[in-house]
RNA sequence: GGAGAGAUGGCAGAGUGGUCGAAUGCGGUGGUCUUGAAAACCAUUGUACAGCAAUGUACCGGGGGUUCGAAUCCCUCUCUCUCCGCCA
């Protein structure tokens, strides 16, 4: 949520780097800055008539105690408009606060100057290329095939127990997950990241604080007995540990990193997208989250792009970083790297990691900030991005490493796997 | 699931209708003392909105009500704790 008087104080720019990402937000900003206005002059009145009344209210405190029951009672009778006033000007009051934040929740943030322009995934940047393409053998196969005749994954059992995308993972299927969760956690760790493990159901105001409520709920499985929602991403509990949260400066960078299952609906999703494990409504994920200062953050997300690279090349994947235009990225974002892998059987890019700065967007929805040198509380800036997602860096390991024998493993993976190859 | 108790500032914990934004203790910050530290002593120490400021207003789990006046009384919701039951 952007904070209104950044919108009062650079309205113009504002308009203007928000059409980067095709919203039109002048209309809104209107009727904002009036609502704020109004909202201004409204609590100024209520203040005012609120100070009469706890004047008066101490007078007839006085008049009590000193027995002076007629000057008590005159003076009781002053508040009757008084109090008809005040109830009138705080209902107003609710609602035009209610109206502004209704207006301002909707409004995406605004995008960080070095955000391409465009509109779809084609006019995102390629920023790097590395590592790669392998030739695969001819009778190379995509991962789903892989997957069956190595009995690593059973898909059709997934579809029986729950539905499509719940796969079943086996064997060294199963195995190598559990390699990959505690590779990228040891990694995490060894740069300076906290590992915590969050619930995996989170309520309504934490869906609101980074901002997948109220908009994406029907991103989100909903327990309406409970009124709870299934993480999409690690993201939504690791970011609420600091909801209602002043942090000292001297805490920074504030590095945490978990592993939890993801649940998306993924409503709409067809085809080509959704074959094997390409788009789950389940998956694997190990997340980065850091808090940061303003000034630092943007150094902080080159830092988190460099280490999430590192990962990929210790899996010995070929990937490309991306940076999303303003069309492509999320509604939340500033600025978002995409990484993605390349699945050489399937012959496309997947994507594994978003990394993304939010600035003070999630913040200023968390209530989350810190006391600046002058002891002023200021919003931090929240940093997240996948180190890594599974399924697709499954999908590629299996894909890229296939040859006549078998699948071997990337190197690195070896300890935490006990086996080098998949046969 | 049944029965009961409770929710107050960073923490602990007073406060049951007016002078309470809130005692006291701990913690934090600044200072005195000290070669330095500890101890002791003194001072200070919540958040938000409006305002250049003085200051005003709001906030004692959330929402609503009674009253001239609510942390305090009433209603309601949420959450926590204790006991019983069940159970990984």
């Amino acid at each position: 949520m952007l904070q209104i008087n950044y919108i009062r104080e650079y309205r113009e720019e504002a308009i203007t780097k928000l059409a980067k990402r095709g919203f039109d937000a002048k209309a809104t900003f209107e009727d904002i800055v009036a609502k704020d206005d109004l909202r201004k002059e409204t609590q100024n009145k209520l203040d005012d008539i609120l100070a009469q009344s706890n004047q008066i209210a101490k007078e007839i405190g006085a008049y009590f105690k000193n027995g002076e029951k007629e000057k008590a009672e005159e003076a009781k009778a002053k508040t009757v408009t008084l109090k008809q006033q005040s109830k009138t000007l705080s209902e107003k009051l609710n609602q035009v606060s209610d109206d502004l934040q209704e207006l301002l929740i909707h409004i995406p943030n605004v995008p960080n100057d070095n955000v391409p322009n465009g509109k779809t995934p084609e006019d995102n940047e390629v920023v790097k290329e590395e590592g790669d393409i392998p030739k695969l053998h001819s009778e190379a196969l995509p991962h789903w095939e892989l997957a069956a005749k190595y009995d690593l994954i059973d898909f059709e059992l997934g579809t029986k127990i729950s539905g499509a995308g719940f796969p079943v993972y086996k064997g060294k299927g199963a195995r190598l997950q559990r390699a990959l969760i505690n590779f990228f956690l040891d990694r995490n760790t060894e740069a300076g990241y906290l590992e915590v493990q969050p619930p995996h159901l989170v309520n309504e105001a934490s869906g609101f604080g980074t901002g997948q409520l109220p908009d994406k709920e029907g991103q989100m499985y909903h327990v309406t007995g409970d009124n709870l929602y299934l993480i999409p991403t690690a993201e939504v509990p690791v970011t609420n540990i600091f909801r209602d949260v002043i942090v000292k400066s001297e805490e920074f960078p504030i590095k945490y990193t978990a592993y939890t299952p993801c649940f998306r609906r993924e409503a709409g999703s067809y085809g080509k997208d959704v074959r094997g494990l390409n788009r789950l409504h389940q998956f694997d994920k190990v997340e980065i989250v850091q808090l940061q200062k303003p000034s630092d953050s943007y150094q902080t997300l080159d830092e988190m792009v460099e280490h999430v690279t590192e990962l990929l090349k210790d899996l010995e994947l070929p990937f490309r970083i991306l940076k999303l235009c303003g069309g492509d990225m999320s509604f939340t974002s500033a600025l978002t790297y995409d990484m993605e892998v390349y699945s050489a059987a399937q012959k496309r890019w997947l994507e594994v990691s978003s990394i993304s700065n939010f600035e003070s967007y999630q913040a200023n929805r968390l209530k989350l900030r810190y006391k600046d040198e002058n002891k002023n509380n200021v919003l931090c800036h929240t940093l997240n991005g996948s180190a890594l997602a599974l399924p697709r860096i499954v999908a590629s390991i299996l894909e890229n490493h296939q040859d006549e024998k078998g699948i071997r493993i990337p190197k690195i993976l070896v300890p935490y796997t006990g086996f080098e190859y998949i046969n």
